[in-house]
Order: structure tokens, then C-alpha cells, then sequence
DNA sequence: CTTGCAGTAAACCGATCTGTCTAGTTCACT
DNA sequence: AGTGAACTAGACAGATCGGTTTACTGCAAG
């Protein structure tokens, strides 16, 4: 179930799924509605993904992916130091967050709803927030950290108040308040 | 509707919601479920709130209350210096996540499911958050701050971040990595 | 030419959803 | 003694839930 081994069918399915399921709440959106908004049958739906659970986790796993392969040529593009390189995940988090997250973060929304420990989901949100801190503390340790998991960690929570304060609204410009709190954090941690 | 004026039944409906919508998800949760748990017919459960909707707003608006008075307590009890009661409202998150929010931020995660504009839940979920947005630039004020409603982002910010954090269990401990970072933040603001 | 995959159309399943209703009980207050 | 509030018990309604099934069409590859 590779992305490019997607029928054309199976395709528009995960296309609808993904704006229906962030937009309106995964246990909110039901089959018939994403089946209909696709302009498929149900039983395309099904014989593509077997269940809704695993739609779920298919809609997680590409967003994800989307998500990574967006923000690491977005850094790696800007061409600076590795100072630069750490903050311009907060610059890419904050134009991400303006086209793609208008109601926070996609996972932390999901973890919300998928409660039962058995959801395929879970998995695919666990990965993602692993993935985020990983390669924060890489960009950290070229940035010459004195403790890289530490200083990931701290980026890591300033990624995720951000993001939760975009989708909630409640402040102006989150992404620019993390970035500035970011730099605080890299001094401390000796980066140059 | 105040908590006082609560019938026993009433009473018990709001506990058993509160445990399930927070520990289920809310839409996952059925009033049927509610009304068993309580030990109460549904009869009863419509008769005090009228809906599911203004029951979750009730759940909400109960849970807020609870949080406000529990941290100004306990900031209010250090009776220490006013940059130290900025840092104690992340010794007092990091106690409550502990306790009370295994699962993250009730109102984030209600945000993440109540998405109609319409429903009475959002607008607790508003207060929710400008409430303690007000309360830290209150604190940074009278800690001195030159910029306190700026400083209030930044604290709202790690607040957040940390809840989130802890709600994902992806980091150790999230409140003590918030705060190491609001005494930053509150250097920079020029906080005694 | 045929096999098999991707798809449509639509009926069907049992369960559960929010919400309503009737009927009757308990109990405190006046 | 009488009233009204709070409650139980349980049937009922219409919609929607996730999921299955049967029958049929279009089409590309061997």
C-alpha cells in the first residue's frame, strides 16, 4: 500500500478522507460521507483499505510523510549554518501552519480521539513525534550542542505549544514566539 | 446551573461524563454509557442538562474551574517572590499532569472533536485559554516584566507545549523542560 | 479471447446514536 | 393531606454507524 500502488480510486478516497477526517473529527466523519465525498461506492472504499481504522492510519501515515519530506527540504534549502538550519524548523513550522494546520496539529488531534491502544493510528502518531525530536537533536548536534537530547527536547515542546496555540488561535504569531524562545535555548546550549 | 444547585443525580451524570468524555473521547461516548456509568436513567440525564452538547459544555466548564482554582492555590500558597510564582504555575502543571491529565489538555483535545462553530463546548474552550494567558501576564507583571503581555505568549506557549508533551508521554518531563525555559524567557524580559 | 482487476449501484445487516415519551415511585416541604 | 421536584424503568423513534453482499460494467494485459 505503497503511495504510488494507489488506484485512482483509492486515490480520491484518501484525498477526501484526509480533509473530512482533519477538518470535522475522525470519529465525526463517517464511511458513507468520506465514500460519497469521494464520488466512490463503498465497497471501493473497503476493498482498498478494509476498514475504517485502517483509512485512519493510512490518512496519519501520508500526512506524516507530507509533513517530513515538506519541513527537511525546507531546511536543508535555506542554505544557512546550523544555527540557521534549527531555526528555520520554526520558520517552516509557522508557514505549514498557515496553508496546512488552521486546526493544529493533525496528530495531536488524532491522539485526542483514538483512544483504544490497538489503533493502527497510534503507531503513526507515536513515529511522528519521535521523528520530530530525532531530527531536532540532530540539527542540534551540528549545531554543536553541548546536550543534543536535551536541547531536542526543548525544541520539541516549543514545536508543539506553537502548533497548539495556531490551532487554538489564541495568540498572534506562535511560530515567531517559539523561534525566539528557540534561540534562547540554543545560547544555553552553546550552539554557535 | 451552578455547581451547587447540582441535583445528586445531576451530580453524578457530570462525574461519570467527565471520566469518559475525558478518558474516551468525546464523541466516542454515548449518553447511553453516561447514563449507565451514573447509575441513572437517561430520563434524568436530559432532564438536568437538556443535551449532549450542553453536557459537555457543563463538563468543561467544570473541569476550567477546577484548573483555575488549583493553580492560583497553589501559586498563591509558595508565597514566593512574583518571578518566583511565574515558575511555580509549571511546578503546579507539572503536579497536575501528573495527577489530573494523563490523556493532555481536555480542551485541547475537546477542540480537536467539537467542530462546529456552534457548539456551547468552544466557547469554554476559549475562556479556557485566554484566562491563563491573562494570569501569566498578570504574574509577569508584577514580576516586572517589560514586555508582559509578550512574556504571557511565551509562557502560554510552553504551558501548552508541555501538556501536549506530557499527554504523548514522548518526554520525560515536560514541565520541568517548560520551566527551565520560561526562566529564560523571563530573563530576557528583564524579570527579578 | 479470456481472465482478472477496478469500479458502480444499491440493498442489506445489526448495532448504536441522540432524543422523547408514558407511567409510576420516593420524599421533602408547606 | 397535598404538591412538586427528582428520580426509575423501559419502550420508542428516526437516523446513522461500520461493514457485507450480490450483480453488473469497463478495460487492460496475457
Amino acid at each position: 500500500m505503497a503511495n504510488g500502488t494507489l488506484t485512482p480510486g483509492g486515490r480520491k478516497i484518501l484525498d477526501a478522507a484526509a480533509l473530512l477526517f482533519y477538518g470535522r473529527g475522525i470519529n465525526a466523519v463517517g464511511v458513507d460521507l468520506i465514500a460519497r465525498q469521494a464520488g466512490v461506492t463503498k465497497k471501493t472504499l473497503y476493498d482498498r483499505f478494509g476498514s475504517k481504522e485502517a483509512l485512519v492510519a493510512a490518512y496519519l501515515r501520508e500526512r506524516d510523510q507530507r509533513w517530513r519530506e515538506w519541513l527537511t527540504a525546507r531546511v536543508s534549502a535555506g542554505g544557512g549554518s546550523a544555527y540557521g538550519r534549527v531555526l528555520a524548523t520554526f520558520d517552516g513550522l509557522g508557514e505549514w501552519m498557515r496553508r496546512e494546520n488552521p486546526r493544529g496539529c493533525a496528530f495531536v488531534n488524532a491522539a485526542a480521539e483514538l483512544t483504544g491502544p490497538a489503533h493502527p493510528g497510534r503507531a503513526v502518531i507515536e513515529d511522528q513525534k519521535r521523528w520530530l525530536r530525532g531530527y531536532l537533536r540532530e540539527l542540534g548536534e551540528e549545531a554543536g550542542a553541548a546536550d543534543p537530547a536535551g536541547l531536542a527536547d526543548e525544541l520539541a515542546l516549543l514545536h508543539e505549544g506553537a502548533t497548539v496555540l495556531g490551532g487554538l488561535s489564541v495568540t498572534e504569531n506562535p511560530a515567531a514566539t517559539a523561534r525566539s524562545l528557540a534561540v534562547l535555548a540554543m545560547e544555553r546550549a552553546g550552539c554557535t
